[in-house]
DNA sequence: CGCACTATGTAGTATCCACTACATATTTTA
DNA sequence: TAAAATATGTAGTGGATACTACATAGTGCG
C-alpha cells in the first residue's frame, strides 16, 4: 500500500507514461497512434507496456480521464446556477474555443474526437465520457431554462462538436473565439427574447 | 466512346463500383473500409480493383466526387443572391440537418467526415473538396453581407461540422433539424439587428 | 477463324498491427 | 545473504493491411 517507500528501480513512471500517451492520443487520435509509437515515446518495450496498462484501449481510457481532470472545461464553475443562463452558456463556448485552439498540435477536444475512433472499444469509452459532459449541460438547462432545454442542449452539443472539429482542421484560435462569441451573442438574444415572449 | 454497344463480358460495372464504395466509405469512413471490404462488396479481386481505380485513395476521391454531385447541398440554389441572407443561411443549415440525419447508416457529411481520415492522402482530398463548399459560403457572404462575412462564414462552417459530427454520433434527425432551426432563428435575429444598428 | 489485347483469378508480396512466451536482471522480503 | 517476486529485454506470434507478379480466360479486330 505504501507506494512511497517502495524505492523500486525507476524503470519508468507509469503516470508519466499516461501523460505521454495523452499527448500522442490528443494529437493524432486513437487509431493514429500505434503501440510502437507509444512504447518508443515512453522508452519501454511492449511487455512493460502491457504489464503497466493492460492494453492500448485501457491506456487510452486513462489518458482521457487524465485529460478530463486536467483540461476539461470546468462545467461546475461555468454553469453556476446563479449566473444568467445565456452568460453561462456563452462563457462555456468561449472557454471551449480558447482551449481547443490553444496548442498548435493538441487541437480540439480529445474526448470529442475520440468518439470518432475506428476502434469500437475506444470509441465507446470516449462516448461514455463525453456524454457525461453533455448531460451536465442538459441538467443545468433543465434547472435554469426548462422550456426548450433539450433543443438548447443539443445546440450546445452541436456547436461544441463543431468548434472541436474546426479546431482539428486548422481554424485559428482567433477565429474559433469569434465563432464562440457570435454563438454567445445569438444565445443572449434568443434567451432574452424567450424571457419576454412566450411564442415565436 | 460508345460504351453501350460494347457488350464486353459484364465483368463489373466500374461506376456501380464507385457507388458501392461511396456507400461503404460514407458509412464507415476511409480508414474503416479495407480493400477486402471493397473487393468483396464489388465481387471482384484486388487486381481488377487496381486496374480499374488505381488505388484505394483514388477510388475514395471518385466516391467523394460522386457524393458531391448526388448528395451535396445545392449551394447555388440555397444561396441565391436575391434571397434574404438570413433565410438563405437558415435554409442551408436546415437542408444539411435533414440530409445528415436522413439515412440510418449513411450519416453526416461524407466529405466533412473524410477530413478526419488517418490516411494523409485521403484526408487532403477531403479537405480540398470540403473547402470548396466553405469558400462558396464565404463568397456568398462577401456579396450579400460583407460586414462580418468571415465571422459568419466561420459560424456556418462550425455549425455544419457540428451537425455532421452529431449526426454521426447518433443524434436523431428530428433533433438535428431542431438545432438547425435554432441556429437559423439566431441568424435571423442577428442579421436583422445588424441591419438596423451598427455596433453591438 | 486466329491473333492481339485486356481483364481476370490465383496466389502471393512486404509491412504493419496489437499482443505475448520466455529467460534474464533487478528489487523486495525473509 | 538467500529466496521470492516483479519488471524487464529479446524475439516472435498470428492476423490484417494495401498492393502485385503471373498465368489464364474472355474479348474485339483483322
Amino acid at each position: 500500500m505504501n507506494e512511497k517507500t517502495r524505492q523500486r528501480r525507476p524503470a519508468f513512471d507509469r503516470e508519466a507514461g499516461v501523460a505521454i500517451a495523452q499527448a500522442l492520443f490528443h494529437e493524432r487520435g486513437y487509431d493514429g497512434v500505434s503501440l510502437a509509437d507509444l512504447t518508443e515515446a515512453m522508452d519501454i518495450k511492449p511487455p512493460s507496456f502491457y504489464a503497466a496498462y493492460g492494453s492500448k484501449a485501457e491506456l487510452f481510457e486513462r489518458a482521457m480521464l487524465r485529460y478530463a481532470q486536467e483540461n476539461a472545461l470546468p462545467l461546475d464553475d461555468l454553469l453556476a446556477p446563479d449566473r444568467p443562463p445565456a452568460e453561462a452558456l456563452s462563457a462555456l463556448l468561449l472557454a471551449a474555443a480558447k482551449q481547443y485552439g490553444r496548442h498548435s498540435l493538441l487541437r480540439g477536444c480529445m474526448i470529442t474526437e475520440g468518439m470518432r475512433a475506428n476502434d469500437q472499444v475506444a470509441r465507446q469509452m470516449a462516448r461514455n465520457l463525453g456524454n457525461g459532459g453533455l448531460q451536465a449541460i442538459r441538467a443545468y438547462l433543465d434547472q435554469v431554462h426548462p422550456r426548450g432545454a433539450q433543443a438548447l442542449a443539443d445546440y450546445m452539443a452541436v456547436t461544441l462538436r463543431g468548434l472541436s472539429a474546426a479546431a482539428c482542421n486548422g481554424m485559428s484560435r482567433k477565429r474559433l473565439i469569434e465563432v464562440a462569441q457570435v454563438a454567445g451573442r445569438f444565445l443572449s438574444r434568443e434567451m432574452d427574447a424567450d424571457q419576454s415572449t412566450s411564442a415565436s
